[in-house]
DNA sequence: TCTGGGGTCCTTACACGA
DNA sequence: TCTGTCGTGTAAGGACCC
């Protein structure tokens, strides 16, 4: 088999770049892209504003301490997925197995290419021309070092890197750059002595296994070495759709919370339905003012996608939960999917077995 | 300094029928 | 018939990602 050669694109401050094609204007100055409201984040900052410390998922409140005079921009989810389109129409006109990881990122493998890098620059520049969006690129042997390799040097990078290479390179590095090792993981593993790659690499399998568990410590093992043998995923078929809100003032009423639910079930019904799917499942979180999250749901005997079931049973689940603290944040999930036209069959199939 | 919204996947626990 | 187990579906919580 020949050896893989995988891409990670990956778009450089991608909600902003958008808005700077919108409001040119704007080029040059701190951007933030975030609702502004009490309790809003930042979704993303230009890179004029990070050079202040604002990040993404940082509270709003905090970023415009941080960098007064950044200019609020609200996000636009709409055209964000009009050029996300744009941008990976582009890639695939020129790639047959492309992975869309995210709006605003992608895999691609291309092993049986001839002159890869050529041909990962030229689309790099049809990319830019077309929709002034400029990516950064990382190439590996796998999708691990190619997504690390296309954080090494943005904005509008360009790594390729070997996995023995990279093993050596990043040895000095927080375990954090590994996909899938978040603040908990990283956390655990700081706890036995474990924080930068190289250490992680330095301990024996059998170790990990026996403090992480067989499945975690294997794949903490390969992980260290940079070995990652999973495929693309060129089509993946959707589980679940959600709404949630989080209040600016938490809120103990409970009719007010059912009101809530009810817009969210028929904006999730109107998705379902254009979408042509139906859920069997239905399930609300709540998160209090203590930050626990709870959750409930209840598979129904029949898929659905009509507001008033999804409004019906998931304020019957709120009910039979009683909050008993004010609530911070409220949703709606329905999952279990069937298309609906194909749904259809199958409830009628069920429906004529004897009882 | 306070922490959004929309997702996916994993783990654990439990019920149930074969 | 009893018992253990195995697979499956469901529920709940949690970690993680963009």
């Amino acid at each position: 088999m020949a050896k893989r050669v995988i891409a990670h694109l990956d778009c450089d401050a991608f909600f902003a770049t958008v808005e700077l094609t919108k409001r040119p204007e704007l080029k040059g100055k701190p951007v933030i892209v975030s609702h502004d409201s009490p309790r809003a984040v930042v979704t993303t900052a230009s890179y004029e504003a990070r050079k202040f410390g604002v990040g993404s998922a940082m509270a709003t409140s905090r970023a415009l301490r941080l960098c007064p005079d950044a200019i609020l921009v609200s996000p636009d989810f709409e055209s964000y997925s009009t050029a996300s389109k744009a941008v990976w129409g582009i890639v695939r006109t020129r790639l047959a197995v492309v992975q869309q990881a995210g709006i605003d990122e992608a895999y691609a493998d291309l092993t049986d290419i001839v002159k890869p890098l050529k041909v990962l620059r030229e689309i790099i520049a049809e990319v830019h021309d077309a929709t002034g969006i400029q990516l950064s690129v990382g190439i590996g042997p796998n999708r691990l070092i190619a997504k690390i390799a296309s954080d090494l040097d943005k904005p509008a990078g360009f790594v390729a890197i070997g996995r023995e290479q990279a093993c050596e390179l990043l040895a000095g590095s927080s375990l954090r750059i590994i996909p899938g090792i978040g603040p908990k993981s990283a956390e655990r593993l700081a706890a036995s002595g474990l924080t930068t790659l190289g250490e992680l690499q330095a301990a024996p399998e059998q170790e990990l296994i026996g403090q992480f568990g067989e499945r975690q410590g294997r794949w903490l093992h390969a992980r260290a070495f940079l070995h990652d043998d999973s495929p693309l995923v060129t089509s993946r078929v959707l589980k679940s759709r959600s709404s949630e809100t989080t209040f600016d003032v938490d809120v103990n009423d409970l009719s007010e919370l059912q009101a809530v639910i009810r817009r969210q079930a028929g904006r999730l019904a109107q998705d379902l339905q254009t979408r042509d799917l139906q859920g069997r499942t239905i399930g609300i979180k709540v998160r209090l003012d203590d930050w626990t999250n709870v959750t409930r749901a209840r598979t129904l005997g029949a898929p659905v996608n009509d507001e008033a079931t999804i409004a019906g049973v998931a304020c019957e689940l709120l009910r039979n939960y009683a909050p008993p603290r004010p609530v911070r944040l409220i949703g709606v999930r329905v999952a279990g999917f069937e298309a609906a036209a194909e749904a259809e069959p199958v409830r009628r199939a069920q429906l004529a077995l004897p009882v």
